[in-house]
DNA sequence: GTTGACACATGACAACTTGTCACATATAAT
DNA sequence: ATTATATGTGACAAGTTGTCATGTGTCAAC
């Protein structure tokens, strides 16, 4: 969360620094994001910079709201321009994400997918990669332990149960976390 | 992937390497993993290692398919100890990461899904935070062009789009980046 | 009007980071 | 022994971050 510091900012200084970020932010990922170039552009001291964000997490979150709130607005005004149709609304704001970034070909909502893409390839890995964890441990399970349905689905069944796996250690390992602070 | 360089090394040279990323790894996050600390712990040349990696992120995904061979095996003997029961094995792998994270209070694993929870925190964000966007767009959707079913299930509906936007982005402005190349 | 308290701004600084590259050395092939 | 080819090396430039002592501005109280 930014700090109070930052909220009681005007106007005028606060769109600069959230305007540079978003730039940032659309052109870099998360990783190649550099708070320096952030503070030139909108001109602030790094100093200042720390006293409105924790850090770059912190930002980018704070961004995100951001463009929460600006999807919202879109919408809303999709919304009503199809009469309440959910689903026209739904079609127009996709194209016009789309069209947006062929425009400018920059897009906060691109780079923050790929940021998200970046992690979820390394959740595949784990989880479904190419069948081959279940490749190789079919020889050893025996199938004779279920009915003649699961049989049939037991690759759907063992992904199901893999994704469990990493659910329930997700949690355990989270909460874990949460008693040593 | 690792360089055709790095697969001649000696097991012990490769062992070294692959030992103190883990550790790295296990114990911060993808973006505070130092490529220093890592040749230091095992004692090889900077230049040596951009040999063998591209980058951190390269080294990253070798690291989990590395991991994904341990579970590989961890699993294979555990369904032979439960005679091939996969929801018994399941069971006491799930036990067994849990225990060597107690023990080490390090773990590989822990910190990769903790990379990956904060991706999906920024999803979160997108998508469905705290039912928000629906909230605030409800008063502008005409439910009578729903039926009756799908008017009870209008949050359900909403997700669904929501995700579909999601993906639907995701495509589009990744092919659009494959394009540019 | 001076004082002091507080909020905010600043940029130099230490302590890192990464990726590259000219050079050195080892190993194999002629 | 000589030449290729494959590896290893660490200094280097060019960045990065977060901190902190030292500003400056503002506003209330004496």
């Amino acid at each position: 969360m930014p700090s109070d510091t930052f909220l009681r900012l005007n106007d005028e200084k606060k769109k600069k620094l959230i305007d540079a970020s978003f730039k940032e932010f659309s052109i870099n990922n998360f990783n190649d994001v550099s708070i320096n170039r952030i503070i030139k552009e909108a001109s602030i001291s790094r100093g200042s910079f720390y006293m409105y964000f924790e850090d770059k997490k912190d930002l980018y979150f704070y961004l995100l709201e951001q463009y929460l709130e600006v999807l919202i607005d879109n919408m809303k005004t999709n919304l009503i321009k199809n009469k309440g149709d959910i689903f026209k609304m739904f079609q127009d704001n996709i194209k016009e994400i789309y069209n947006s970034f062929k425009k400018n070909n920059i897009n906060f909502l691109k780079k923050s997918l790929e940021n998200i893409t970046m992690m979820e390839e390394s959740k595949k890995t784990f989880g479904f990669r190419d069948k081959r964890l279940l490749k190789e441990l079919i020889p050893n399970i025996n199938l004779e332990l279920l009915n003649d349905n699961a049989k049939k689905h037991i690759e759907v069944i063992f992904a199901i149960n893999m994704h469990l796996l990493m659910v329930t250690l997700m949690k355990l390992l989270k909460e874990d976390s949460l008693d040593e602070e």
